[in-house]
DNA sequence: GTCTATATCGAGATAGAC
DNA sequence: GTCTATCTCGATATAGAC
């Protein structure tokens, strides 16, 4: 029976070991997918065999799901501090500053989330329907007092947060892309920031006529 | 020896054939990727044997490779149409609308030029590095064009061209979580489409002071 | 706990009959 | 041209020694 199955307290060497096939289960899976991972490559990368994995683990999917589990939990953090006692329009940017700088940090997370997404969510629909739809609701309304107070322009509350979703993490997801078709020397993120922090500035800003 | 690889002309039946194939093909690849669709699917799909798919194509991979052939030529026609000459926000303006169409009406090309992209563009890098590249260097020269002109707003053409790609595709590729965090009953490309339009018209709109 | 060796299975591709 | 049957290989997972 592997340990990962029973109740016992892992020791130390155990959370290690777990950690360092987590840490090489992410490499592979975002560079390559799902199907597209096989489990001697994640052992080959950890410096362990195959079947060590799979005393840590029960199976390929285990690893996955692991690795989904933690993602979301960091992944929704920034969204959580969008305070709406703050200035709306700094409260956002510093939102999608965040979010790029995520992108930029974390791009085998970004793109883990991205493949499973694409997929059609088969392991994480469930948590999208309920925690991400209910905390971006909140958000949502929040976003809509600014509207109705005047404080922000009249915008739609998800679609600016589909936005800022796509916007920061095509840097991640599409860097081949990006790299493939940004002059030569022009760094993607440095330059990313400033473009989306007028963006959103731009769109934001009241009307004159509100 | 496959016709595939001869160099006689096909009939019409082979036409046929081959395009029922590639049609199938489109469906699973962008619901599953490369690695999570195999040859038995699109056959069950398509509504022929397995070999006789492999009669029409060499190799799982040959067929892969036409389906992003064909998506390069259509996928980049809307960005050829940006006119320097017209005005400069309905030129953009109406590519993003171009763009969110497609994403509407061609979920499936999207989806597979996603999965392409994520996996580090191992067909088609060539392409982005040369075509692409080539393209969104002009585009983006009429564009600076227009700013210098002041007739729009000082932003870097290249993010631009990026923020486009990313918010309307984003409907297509992550159309799962777009459709489970929306309000019940509101439809996403139909209000999508007035954010994105006000959200490039606010970026746009050249500066007061410029 | 960790390894070598192996069972098992799914999938790409081929052979050969019709 | 299209099928059934099959070869072959790679990958998940397990058995069992140490």
């Amino acid at each position: 029976m592997a340990r990962s199955q029973t109740t016992k307290k892992p020791t130390r060497i155990q959370r290690e070991k777990t950690r360092s096939i987590l840490e090489a289960a992410l490499d592979v899976f975002s560079d390559f997918g799902f199907r597209g991972t096989t489990i001697d490559m994640i052992a080959k990368r950890a410096g362990v065999s195959k079947p060590n994995i799979l005393y840590y683990f029960d199976s390929k999917e285990a690893i996955h799901k692991a690795l989904l589990a933690e993602l979301l939990e960091t992944w929704l953090a920034p969204l959580q501090e969008i305070d709406e006692s703050g200035d709306p329009i700094e409260e956002i940017c510093k939102y999608v500053a965040q979010k790029l700088k995520m992108a930029q940090n974390y791009p085998r997370e970004s793109k883990l989330f991205a493949y499973e997404v694409l997929q059609g969510a088969p392991h994480i629909l469930p948590e999208l329907e309920g925690d991400l739809k209910t905390l971006v609701a909140t958000k949502a309304e929040a976003i809509a007092h600014w509207v109705a107070a005047g404080k922000i322009a009249k915008i739609d509350p998800h679609h600016l947060f589909f936005s800022i979703w796509a916007t920061t993490q095509h840097y991640a997801d599409f860097d081949i892309q990006v790299r493939a078709v940004l002059p030569d020397g022009k760094d993607p993120f440095a330059t990313a920031g400033p473009f989306l922090d007028r963006m959103y500035r731009a769109l934001l800003s009241p009307d004159p006529d509100s």
